[in-house]
DNA sequence: GCTTTATTTCTACGATAGTCGAAATATCAC
DNA sequence: GTGATATTTCGACTATCGTAGAAATAAAGC
């Protein structure tokens, strides 16, 4: 993994609202949360709602997906294992820290 | 952990020359780096690289020792198990994930 | 004391982040 | 197509970040 993506999701989740809609949607799961469902348990205007959810799926840290008329957002887990591996890989100069613990997706933990 | 410390860690993580910066200390183990010789390896003016120490410094990242003339600077590593651990700690609701795995410290290795 | 070395604080500046109401867009139901 | 719902984009604003030269501070040596 290169730098410039860990800057960019590590600054995407530097910001109170984004940190906290980032759980929740890690917490929902594969099910995921609409725009407008997120907006209330934050208690965040929609319209700046939004703006984080952007800067989260810029940062390749959530996924968007349409259902009907909602926007259907979930956490993507794959991005944040990588985030998180890539902090406790430079840890130590590599060498004694064994690597993080995986979190499993919902098909990878049906799978195990 | 709270939520503040955190958005504060990420937060002054999520800078190109404050992730190098804590990534050489994080490298250089106990004995630490001058905040010159940390100026000269990033090609970092001074006065620059002096105002993102102190913004790792405030993030409680990375600790502050005179020595002679110099400020040495040394990655805080209990810090970083309690970043990475924060989140990882929230993850899949807190259930299935192992706790990630944690740096050790000088003393704590030598004590292994 | 004065000088040298190491680092920080001051200052000013442009750039980017965060906010939220209002208007625009997308989808569904009829 | 019209109306209702869900969400985004636009616009304008303030606040904070990042930068780097210049001046100030701290410690050591003579």
């Amino acid at each position: 993994m290169e730098s410039l993506p860990v800057i960019k999701a590590l600054g995407a989740l530097a910001q109170e609202h984004r940190l906290a809609a980032f759980r929740l949607l890690v917490q929902a799961g594969a099910g995921g949360m609409s725009a407008g469902s997120l907006a209330d348990a934050l208690g965040v205007p929609n319209s700046s709602l939004s703006f984080h959810l952007a800067q989260l799926t810029n940062a390749g840290l959530i996924i968007q997906q349409r259902r009907s008329r909602s926007l259907i957002y979930s956490a993507d887990y794959a991005a944040m294992n990588g985030l998180v591996g890539y902090l406790m890989e430079n840890c130590c100069g590599g060498g004694i820290c064994a690597p993080a613990s995986n979190c499993l997706t919902q098909e990878e933990r049906n799978a195990a």
